[in-house]
DNA sequence: GTCTATAATGAGATAGAC
DNA sequence: GTCTATCTCATTATAGAC
């Protein structure tokens, strides 16, 4: 995935050990940052900091700010899309897809890497809602985004009519933003509910939520065949 | 709404005809400019010249760049939670509520709005997106969404048994961020369903979404009294 | 690869004339 | 209320020593 970020220099040789630990913490760093304040708040010395380097060291590994913005999202982005896809594949082995199972292996993947990854990626989830809201990263949503959003499409528009498709893909996105809001909303949810949440029923409850709409969606305009 | 902003200034004179019209002229562009850029990306300077005026000006009739940015929210969202509210009263007087009828009273006035106000309201619509998506704004949000948002969860969770009041609540939240969605990712919707969208159908395909998801996530938990 | 020092730019805000 | 001019500050990015 990294390369297709425009201008990405080929590496001549490899980096050494300590390069490679010091560039990981700056990724890592910026994604903190990123995910707190945006891009445009989120200053080079702020990252620089919260790595532990100077500021040279950040624009040295990770190119200009805008650059080291897409490494951040790409790094994971591609790891992510990897996850979803295998999940997907190994439920098809299994048997016939159904509009939850493939929302289950779109959402599992990610909650399984917040909950094990912690606070990074719960970070990586924050900038990837900014990333949505804002049509200036459309080119980045695209190119780290769009081959898995594809695909995911495509399976769950095999389940209706042809002329769902449109429906079906709507309904994607707003499952995709909806999964979203849970990761940075979750507090208003409690406002609103005037409860704390269980997080284990969370994801239940959201493949509830997008797998009826999307049928609902899709029904208005063809069948479901299986 | 304008009284809950923080250091709001009481003003000792009714400003002058060319006062108010310099004053919605900064608006408008200030709300245009926050729209395209986000808060922090948007420049005071950037809002002067989009609104023809010289920058001191915009400090003048704004305040600071966060107080501007305060008033642009709270301006259309006193009048849009007003129509919202009005229009859920009306309903409400001809028959029992359904969760599609509560939706449609949500979404309406906002593409009403839309609709006959143009890309000032687009423009807000984005900015509410990224408010949204932001914690930094929680406040904001709180102050000018809440009362509204709370108002509707309530007569959601009145069709329900008790118990499923905080799955209601999070599909209300769900239902806003898909209706946000829909203003910031239709190009999305459309590259991912190889399809133009007509844009009549979309109130249509957002309130099935979002009526058969709240139904199904509150199912999970009571079932419905009417 | 890392650091110090600094260049070049643009930001928000205000003082004070009219 | 409006405008000009400016203050003060923080930003990104880079040059060059080690």
């Amino acid at each position: 995935m990294l390369k297709d970020i425009p201008q990405e220099k080929q590496r001549q040789r490899a980096p050494s050990k300590r390069a490679l630990e010091t560039r990981a913490r700056i990724m890592d760093a910026a994604e903190r940052v990123f995910a707190r304040s945006g891009f445009d708040a989120a200053s080079i010395r702020d990252i620089a900091a919260e790595a532990e380097v100077q500021g040279a060291l950040v624009n040295h590994h990770g190119g200009s700010k805008e650059e080291l913005f897409w490494r951040v999202v790409a790094r994971r982005a591609d790891v992510l899309g990897d996850a979803r896809v295998a999940a997907l594949e190994t439920r098809k082995a299994h048997g016939p897809l159904t509009v939850p199972a493939i929302l289950e292996c779109f959402f599992g993947p990610f909650f399984e890497h917040v909950d094990v990854g912690g606070p990074q990626w719960v970070a990586y989830a924050r900038i990837v809602a900014f990333v949505s809201a804002d049509d200036r990263w459309k080119d980045l949503a695209a190119i780290c985004f769009d081959p898995t959003a594809n695909r995911f499409v495509e399976e769950l528009a095999a389940l209706y009519a042809p002329q769902a498709r449109s429906s079906v893909a709507s309904g994607f996105v707003y499952a995709v933003a909806s999964m979203l809001a849970l990761i940075t909303s979750q507090w208003r949810m409690e406002a609103l509910g005037d409860a704390p949440i269980n997080a284990a029923d969370h994801l239940d409850k959201l493949v509830a939520f997008c797998a009826a709409g999307i049928d609902a969606a899709a029904q208005r305009e063809g069948s479901q065949t299986t």
